[in-house]
DNA sequence: GATGAATGAGGGTTCATTCAT
DNA sequence: GATGAATGAACCCTCATTCAT
């Protein structure tokens, strides 16, 4: 989508098989990338995933730098039209609408979540830039939430863009950690973290006695 | 065991120049490891830093693998120590206690904690179990105080081991984003935290109402 | 199996060009292992003789080990070979055959010869085993035959293996020594040892009168 | 004896130590050059083996080389003495005394002889000069034994310097698959190959008849 | 006589990348 | 669009050796 791959793609006699084969490297990409990190990763590895010569890579990303950049840009493109695309009843509660939207979205995109997260640092600046720009977007949708419900006083959240990083980064955690066909099920995490989530923002004194001891 | 530099010291005739290289060695690794990652600092690089040849740290680490685990191991344990000794008033409650533990320690160590996350899976196995047990021995502490707090009434919290996870997620991400000298000082950060990880975890009815849209 | 450059060569388009590689490499190290001994032969002086950056080698050969057992895996396979193929007249001795096959031989393929007996404990032990055997096939042909001589009374040897190992150890030590242009023609030197050999094994009397002293 | 490190000893306080250490590395050096090559043994494996720190070895030892150099020279040193020394009855045949000398010396001092021969390469010029000067005397003393013997008529050579090669060369090789306790006693090789030495060097007609086939 | 720490060179190997075919 | 072969740089690590203590 917004991927650097995707060239001009000028109506070429064949481009089929090409963009087979760049979606299978950007695929292995993806895996090897998750699991041992981006400068762990070699491109003699990630062709022998695609089942190709390492220099073929080359002619569907200029550079290894290239096929990060484009998991990365086309991660965060993705995460913010699926939520530009998120079904949910018009009345249901805007946090809890970005809680569980975050939620299903990242444990059904743990991979991406996890290099988006991980490999920042290994993009180059102008890279960085752009992904933290769409990061920022991302970050905004939930600051508005707690804004509006703040000025409408059905939150209490005195500073929203910190409240804002607290929640996402409880949220985030989720994936490191949970197992499908454990106890719980993907519903339950939800219902627990919108639990906390709802409450951690909620006006109301909460006053919590001290410990007798 | 936990290291070279961690000999019991008897050899006192020399000895110390080398335990002041090691202690070099250590603090470039660190700072290298959490600005570029494991995996994308070489060992020359790590010399140069420390005025020495290459060939010369492995009179100090046997491999570039025990570097990171003596890092990773000594955050740890120097983790769990700082919470036994932590000072706090005697009446103060344990979540505040532990949240303003967690957050001063992970803002003066910023750099041991982040590479304690981001490293893990460059440790081998057998580090990585080690790594991993204590790092569930410093879950199980704020665990432990759920669950006496919603034993007392306290708190009320339906799975202490998931909220665990989310508070430590939450207040973990704090370094990544906090830069000192900007509008909020740590102590601010410290207090609004406080506030979301009491109310998170407080007992009592908080019914959000349904936004009027 | 037996090298990268024994392949069935079938890819015609290119392969042409990295044979001859893979033939320049074996040549260089074939030379560098027979004068200065495996260990201290480094890819880099091979390369450096090939004209080639030492990374190129491992487009032809996955390790150093490899290009030792690809020699002198090759080596043996040759040996046997050429005893296949020798074209003697039909009626001569079996013994005088050997004879003069084996120093004709190993006078002419001096270095193959000369590591195939001094890196063998250089030999990853997978290697040396295949090695041994194709050792312990040539030494056969020639108890074969001392053993058919003995039967049919033509030579005299109480034990053939013993025998067999002492005249092989004889001929191939005369690469060690004989020089090209020297007093001694080949064919003077075949005939030398082709004496000795035959009376070695000869059968009847060979009483040796104590000296006079 | 004639060995570099036994310097000149100038009745220094201590020596005994010293003496006693650099015995060890000898003996340790000795296995080890033995079992993987002067080339591939290190000079920390050496110290390692005598329980000492790598610089230690340079308070007897000048160098590496000189560890090679001082086990080689002093065993064609004792080599030729022990040959001078030998005791035999007075009145047995000169060749049949070098042979059993030869064998039994060889199967006694397998390391010394393994390295003499197969480490050659590796002394630097000036020591493999000296080297080869005494093994061509340990050669000499047989040459002597056989032009003797030709003159006096009891063998018949026709070029006795080969011919002291050839036999040297079938007797050196025992020891490389000779082991101790399988079908042969050390008395048996000596019957067998003292049997095929004599008979090459036998005066008389040794007519090997053409094989009937 | 031995240690612990360092040097400077070099070891085998892997890397991202290029390019003629 | 892919291959096979190459480059040039860099990788982690080991080496023989030195030397202050």
């Amino acid at each position: 989508m917004a991927s650097a791959a995707a060239r001009p793609q000028s109506r070429s006699r064949t481009g089929a098989k090409g963009q087979e084969t760049a979606a299978r490297v950007r695929k292995a990409a993806l895996k090897r990338f998750a699991a041992n990190g981006y400068a762990a990763v070699s491109m003699r590895e990630i062709a022998a995933d695609v089942g190709v010569q390492p220099g073929a890579l080359y002619n569907h990303f200029p550079t290894k730098q290239d096929i990060l950049k484009d998991l990365m840009l086309a991660h965060m493109g993705e995460l913010l039209a699926a939520w530009d695309e998120a079904a949910f009843p018009a009345d249901m509660d805007p946090l809890e609408r970005f809680v569980r939207f975050h939620i299903r979205y990242h444990l059904e995109r743990a991979d991406e979540v996890f290099i988006s997260y991980m490999e920042l640092r290994n993009l180059e600046p102008d890279n960085f830039d752009i992904v933290e720009a769409e990061r920022r977007r991302y970050e905004g949708i939930l600051t508005g939430i707690l804004e509006t419900g703040s000025a409408e006083g059905r939150y209490s959240v005195r500073e929203p863009r910190v409240a804002t990083r607290a929640i996402i980064a409880m949220l985030t955690g989720i994936p490191s950690w949970y197992r499908q066909g454990g106890r719980l099920s993907k519903l339950d995490i939800e219902e627990i973290y919108l639990d906390l989530a709802r409450k951690a923002v909620a006006p109301g004194n909460q006053h919590i006695p001290a410990p007798q001891a």
